[in-house]
DNA sequence: GTCTATATTCCGATAGAC
DNA sequence: GTCTATCGGAATATAGAC
């Protein structure tokens, strides 16, 4: 048959699929990262992604190597994506909206992608294992150039001057919070309303405070841009 | 023999043990915080723990019921402390002093005790299902009590108009963030500088703008409080 | 491609000598 | 109190029928 041979101990997909194969890869993966953003990677087990999928446990792994293979899988979809945000800052575009408009995304893919956010989350927590190297390629090199964006913003006086990797950090930990402690968020807060909308309002004013320009050379940590 | 009956199978200590007992457990205690601050509850294994602790094994056993006595056990000793800097902010106290210095306490205990922060952010991560009572009780209770506090300050004019619990939950992202993702922190920044300093002169700074009262009644996002 | 049955490894916990 | 040896369960992965 000039069929390509077969899938089985593959941790990639193979260059021709059908649409059938291709569903139920995604239908394990979008299983997987159910069950490992819950239960990290050690607790999460085989039966558990196979049940949630619809699919037996040796179906699983005919078409996943393993499961550390969906493991790594999930994760580098997921950084595909998780970096987006960061990316579309616009350099050309005015500061103070580019950077709130930053906070509003990172929040919106809390609330729109927490399990994503928590397996981030668990992985980083565990010393990346996985995705050191990503960390300390593409997003440190990212970063790098953001922060250059930034700290060039409030030289021109366009935003007040801050310290521009530790202004990331803060964004990204406060968005994120809201999906990686969701759970004691709303034992917190009590009933189950949504954090999200007070969320927005407070971080969005929160951010616009702390790099409105200072109306005068007078409170700044440095007095002025130099 | 006039003693106590032996302590196996117990997860709670004794009611009399030698100071020699009593260092072992403390060795068992603190080498169970090292794994499972590091590999979460399902991913570490009894034989870490002993090795890190420099016992057997069933040696462990003898002085725990089993695992998740000793986990139980870590996770306990960590609430009594964790609340503390909550708790001890003082409502007669100067409304941003407090405030400040309630960061300033919550950052030095993210980079003093990093190990018992990520123990807890990994609980929580995972829905908290030891620790679900204490957050919906103990800790619902202690925010309620300084949310209303905070409120106080803010319509008395001593610090700008915010939203309380959110406050809070910012305060605890940022801080904790540096535990936390102390590894991403510390691939993105480069080398191993120590982020500390950065951290609480940056914090301090953005709470500090944050909950400055508005020298007019110009820009908050309520034109007072009402 | 999908299943049942099973091989195999790992880990929590116990037995029993000392 | 502490050890060696081991049980028993769970979970990853494979074998092989269909």
């Amino acid at each position: 048959m000039p069929r390509a041979p077969s899938n089985a101990a593959q941790d990639k997909p193979p260059l021709r699929q059908t649409r059938i194969q291709k569903a139920k890869r995604e239908a394990i993966l979008d299983a997987a990262l159910d069950v490992f953003s819950q239960h990290g990677f050690r607790g999460a087990t085989l039966d558990m992604i196979a049940t949630r999928a619809g699919l037996s446990k040796p179906n699983v792994l005919y078409y996943f190597a393993g499961k550390e293979a969906i493991y790594t899988q999930v994760l580098s979809q997921i950084l595909e994506t998780w970096l987006d945000p960061l990316i579309s800052m616009d350099a050309e575009g005015d500061p103070m909206q580019e950077l709130r408009a930053y906070v509003g995304r990172k929040l919106e893919m809390a609330r729109e992608f927490p399990r994503e956010s928590r397996l981030f989350a668990t992985e980083i927590l565990q010393g990346a294992p996985e995705i050191e190297g990503l960390l300390s390629g593409d997003l440190r090199r990212l970063v790098d150039e953001k922060a250059k964006v930034i700290a060039g913003w409030s030289a021109a006086g366009k935003i007040a001057p801050v310290h521009p990797k530790h202004l990331i950090f803060s964004i990204w930990a406060t968005t994120q919070h809201y999906a990686d402690f969701r759970t004691q968020i709303d034992m917190v807060l009590g009933t189950g309303e949504d954090p999200f909308p007070d969320a927005a309002q407070f971080l969005d004013h929160m951010f616009a405070r702390l790099l409105a320009p200072a109306p005068e050379g007078a409170s700044g940590p440095a007095s002025g841009p130099s």
